[in-house]
DNA sequence: GTCTATACGGTGATAGAC
DNA sequence: GTCTATCACCGTATAGAC
């Protein structure tokens, strides 16, 4: 249902690729310069098409962020499923963290990156259908893991979400070092597991 | 000479406490909505002053940004000197961040919370004269810290740089937790203490 | 110092020809 | 599908009266 009306029989430029095009640069810029100071003229010269263009892809400049959303959630999601599949064990609260890190692959610190650079932009998606459901996803993830405590104290449980987003402290701490993307992820793998050990003490 | 000029002789609304009284609005807007998403008549309205009365207090919007950037500049700079005076010895190097971390007051997380906020707008000021001393100033302590590694793989040096922001990722995670400011700064203390740790094994 | 009035540009968005 | 033309709106910023 995302996907635009096909109404060439064999047309060359098919309308999905241009879509995901869209998307992909859209991406890139609002990670550049963030969302509110992206306009769309700028996506669409560097696609080199047109600005009312755009519109037969994408009903509004809000429309493609929120595609950008819809894209990442889902992984998220599906680790809080496997999460309360298991066993409440104390294992599990490791076992969660390391997995949500372990999975970041370098397409996802895309992802990553552009979440980073627009953080007050979840919240403008979060009442919509459909919103920020990484966001939400990991919130939930958190609470289901501090059940597991052995002493859900104040600062242990910020010590807990620090570890899930140790991955977003990883990005954010990248700049200027000049780090390559899988060193950086093995950086925040160790982050995690240095936050986990502090909290079992 | 950021200090307006006083016309009046006896003016009742001194003109430096307006000024001031901007920067507050506009801090706390600009964090709560981002530099881009607020508008001078929103800081105008909840002043209850005209919009084109800001211009006597600041030259542009971004005037008003970049008086808010100067203003947290001096912290950084001056913890840089501290370490630039001490011997080069690897106590220094926990001795330092941590002295970062334990500086940090409440009030002091006004600042930190609005650079989480807008972590491009940085960027914006980095070129003009007096820009973001803060971004610049903690590269350079991460850098004058990183020869102080025993061991300085781009993991620990990015691990080391995770601990000098462990504030800033507290301040990421400390939201739907309801924790105080100062089991929030507790938080982060004991992450930058792991951190440390897990570079020199 | 604070106001009203206004200039000016860029923005997201729509209509409609091709 | 892609374009041109146009829209209404809102942003920052300025001029000038009081």
């Amino acid at each position: 249902m995302t996907t635009p009306p096909r109404t060439r029989s064999a047309g060359r430029r098919d309308g999905a690729e241009t879509r995901a095009l869209v998307r992909r640069t859209a991406l890139r810029l609002f990670t550049e310069q963030g969302y509110e100071a992206t306009s769309l003229r700028q996506i669409a010269d560097e696609l080199g098409i047109n600005k009312a263009s755009l519109y037969y892809y994408f009903d509004s400049k809000e429309a493609i962020l929120q595609s950008l959303f819809e894209e990442r959630g889902v992984e998220a999601e599906q680790l809080l499923t496997w999460v309360r599949e298991q066993a409440g064990t104390p294992e599990l609260l490791a076992a969660a963290v390391l997995r949500w890190v372990d999975s970041v692959t370098a397409e996802k610190l895309q992802g990553i990156r552009f979440v980073n650079a627009n953080p007050l932009i979840a919240r403008t998606l979060t009442s919509k259908p459909g919103g920020d459901r990484i966001g939400t996803s990991l919130d939930q993830l958190a609470a289901e893991l501090t059940t597991l405590l052995p002493d859900a104290s104040p600062q242990n449980v910020m010590l807990l979400r620090m570890a899930v987003l140790s991955i977003n402290a990883a990005v954010q701490a990248a700049p200027a070092t000049g780090i390559g993307d899988e060193a950086l992820v093995g950086a925040a793998q160790r982050a995690a597991r240095a936050l986990l050990g502090e909290i079992v003490g």
